[in-house]
Formats: C-alpha cells, sequence, structure tokens
DNA sequence: CGATGCTA
DNA sequence: TAGCATCGG
C-alpha cells in the first residue's frame, strides 16, 4: 500500500505537471468521441464500463432543436448529468475547478449555467431526478465501475510517470467519482433556483419515467435508454445549450441536437413489446448483468423475435445468462418509484444564491449577478404570461 | 460544458 | 460579429 498515493486531481495540480506543455484542446474531445464510437461498434458490453443499455443502432431517433422544446418540462437524470459535468469541465491541465478549500465545483458550476440558460432562453423545465441507493440486482456492475476507475487509476499513475500528459488527462477524467456531498450541493443549488428535484428511491430513470408516465412531465431525459425500459413514453437525449462532438476525419467540431424518442414508435417499428425490448436489453447486458457473448442489439432483436422471451430460448443462451433473469425482468417491469407529487417551479432565492456560489464556493460576483439577472428576466416573463 | 475575450 | 481560444473555481 502506498501511503502517500495522490489522486489524479491532486497529483494533476503538482508543479511539475503545471510546467508540462499544454496538451492540443480538442485532444480530449477526440479521445471521448473515439471511446463512445468503439462501445458503439463493438456492440456488446464485455468491456464497457459506461452506465446503461446500448440500444443505439435499433433505435428510432428523431433529432430537434431547443428551441421546438419551449414549455416542456423534462426529468433529468441527475447523477449522470452532474458526473458529466464532473469528467468533462476541467482546466487545461486536467484539473477540476474548485473553491479554495479544494473542494471540486465543476458539478455546481455545470448545473448553474446549463438550467438558467434551458430555462430562460428556451423555457425549458427540468425536474432533476437523483438516484437512491442502487438496487442489489447492480452490486455486480458497481464493482466493476470501481475495477474499471481503479484500472484508470494506475493507468493514469504510469502516464504521469512516463510524462504523457494527454493520457494522464483522459485517464483522469475517467477516474471521476461523483460523491454524496457532491449530490447534497446540487440539491442545494437547484433548491435556490428554485428547480424542483426527486429523490427516488432506487434508479432516477426508473423515478423519471413514472413522472413521464404520470404526466408530470413530458419526456424522461437522459443519454442512456434506460428510461425507455422502465417505460417511459418519450425520452429526450442530449439535452445541453450547445452540444458538439469532435469529428477527427473533418478536424472539426459539429453541433450534436438534442434528439426525441417515442416508446411506441420504436416497439412498433421493432415489432416487439415492451417486455421483449427488456428481453433485448438483458440479452445485450444492462446494469443487472453481462450480456450474451456475440449478441449485439441487432441479433438480440431477431432472436427475441423467433423466441418470443428469453425464457424460450435455447439452453445455451439461457446458460449464458444468469440465474436471476426473472428478478431482473420484472425489476424493469415495476420498479420502485416515488409517488410524490413533484413541487412546482418556485422563486429563485438570489440571496441565498450568492451566499453558497460566491460567499462559499467562491465563484465571481459579477458572473452569478448576471445568471440571477437573467433568472428575473424569465420570473417576470411567466409571470406576465400567468396573468 | 458554458461563458467570455480576442481577432479579423 | 462569427469563429476560435481560453477562462471559470
Amino acid at each position: 500500500m502506498v501511503l502517500t498515493a495522490l489522486t489524479p486531481d491532486e497529483a494533476l495540480s503538482k508543479p511539475l505537471l503545471r510546467k508540462q506543455r499544454p496538451r492540443r484542446f480538442g485532444s480530449r474531445r477526440v479521445l471521448q468521441r473515439c471511446q463512445e464510437e468503439s462501445e458503439l461498434k463493438r456492440g456488446q458490453i464485455q468491456t464497457r464500463t459506461n452506465m446503461g443499455v446500448l440500444l443505439t443502432p435499433i433505435t428510432i431517433r428523431h433529432p430537434t432543436m431547443l428551441g421546438a422544446l419551449r414549455g416542456r418540462s423534462i426529468a433529468v437524470d441527475g447523477n449522470l448529468e452532474l458526473y458529466q459535468f464532473l469528467s468533462i469541465m476541467r482546466t487545461r491541465d486536467g484539473r477540476p475547478l474548485q473553491d479554495s478549500h479544494g473542494r471540486i465545483t465543476s458539478h455546481l458550476n455545470g448545473l448553474m449555467f446549463r438550467t438558467t440558460r434551458l430555462l430562460v432562453d428556451y423555457d425549458i423545465r427540468p425536474v432533476f431526478v437523483f438516484d437512491g441507493p442502487p438496487p442489489e440486482l447492480k452490486r455486480e456492475e458497481i464493482r466493476r465501475r470501481r475495477e474499471a476507475r481503479e484500472k484508470s487509476q494506475r493507468e493514469y499513475e504510469t502516464a504521469v510517470a512516463s510524462g504523457d500528459l494527454a493520457t494522464a488527462w483522459s485517464k483522469a477524467v475517467m477516474t471521476s467519482r461523483l460523491t454524496r456531498p457532491m449530490v447534497e450541493e446540487a440539491k442545494t443549488l437547484l433548491t435556490l433556483l428554485g428547480v424542483p428535484w426527486v429523490q427516488a428511491p432506487s434508479e432516477g430513470e426508473a423515478q423519471a419515467a413514472f413522472l413521464a408516465h404520470r404526466g408530470d412531465v413530458w419526456a424522461a431525459g437522459s443519454k442512456d435508454y434506460d428510461s425507455l425500459l422502465f417505460g417511459a413514453p418519450r425520452l429526450l437525449r442530449f439535452l445541453a445549450v450547445a452540444s458538439t462532438e469532435f469529428l477527427p476525419s473533418r478536424g472539426r467540431s459539429r453541433a450534436v441536437p438534442p434528439e426525441i424518442l417515442d416508446l411506441d414508435e420504436n416497439l412498433r417499428a421493432l415489432g416487439l413489446s415492451r417486455e421483449q425490448l427488456i428481453d433485448v436489453a438483458i440479452l445485450v447486458g444492462t446494469d443487472f448483468n453481462v450480456g450474451v457473448k456475440g449478441i449485439g442489439p441487432k441479433t438480440a432483436v431477431k432472436r427475441i423475435r423467433e423466441w418470443g422471451a428469453i425464457g424460450r430460448a435455447p439452453l445455451e443462451v439461457r446458460e449464458a445468462l444468469p440465474v436471476n433473469v426473472e428478478t431482473i425482468q420484472s425489476f424493469f417491469q415495476n420498479p420502485p418509484v416515488s409517488t410524490e407529487p413533484v413541487a412546482p417551479i418556485g422563486e429563485p432565492d438570489d440571496h441565498g444564491l450568492y451566499r453558497f456560489l460566491c460567499d462559499e464556493r467562491g465563484f465571481a460576483r459579477d458572473r452569478i449577478e448576471k445568471v440571477i439577472a437573467r433568472l428575473d428576466r424569465a420570473t417576470s416573463r411567466q409571470t406576465t404570461l400567468d396573468i
């Protein structure tokens, strides 16, 4: 046990690395993009470390624009959004944003600016949904994620030792961990903004699906497809102010528009019921099981059409799946959710925002003043509209 | 990532 | 002012 081992964030702040030439600006995007592509092309989950079910190749997705979402409320996957800010919002030397006490603020920065922009400029009304304790079913997946993080940590240390800053940056990103306090801080910020949030008893995507199904929100918002399996009638992916992806071939970035998925439309196109789509996901691999080797999304759809259900699959396939398949099926079909009503959007607490963000977390006052001016614009407009 | 500054 | 670079905490 190395007692002096540094976390990536600590080590990256060491003078050693500050003296290194900063890496080329686009490199982090190139890397992320490539990871996502290989993940999709492989279509399998053997080495997959990211969450969610891989359904991209078999889904119908409708690109849209933020302007087309005016007045819509979206049950946003809070843990995923915070994790993404935490991973991506780093300075050029690889450290996340942090206050003078070394407390990370990337998640608060991202949440503050994105949420207020969507709210004010597009009248998109988010309801944030946060994960509860992970179900017992997820234990293996959580263990795999921890191992992947530890592997990244070791690779990161190797990269630092060899002075490979670009690799170090990418490995540092993969060691990102969303902690309990970070989630609590995000809830505090949302409350100060007057933005409603919901604590799920279990999986957030299941709660988001429930809210969309009940009609509290127009869609579930996540980059992952799980909420469809949980029964969300509609899913919105890539909800951001100006989402871009880097295209290595062109050497340029291009905008990624938000996209809408309709559950019924997809089920009709696939010729499957939701129960069958869940079986497809289980064959491919979910957060609760490793998929069957050699079966990607397209093959899975064909096979479930043939078999009707996993229960009627050939013995060799059933043997390749975990013994608790039926538990996984019923978890997707009927997950634990909270039926508490969602709070309406409220007034922002300007003083509280200054106190929390500026006094406590070191945000520049003039930047927060601008955001609050932005919010005041929205509230006056909504009031006018209501009268 | 989202905001802001700089440049042509 | 569009497009790119770099702050932000």
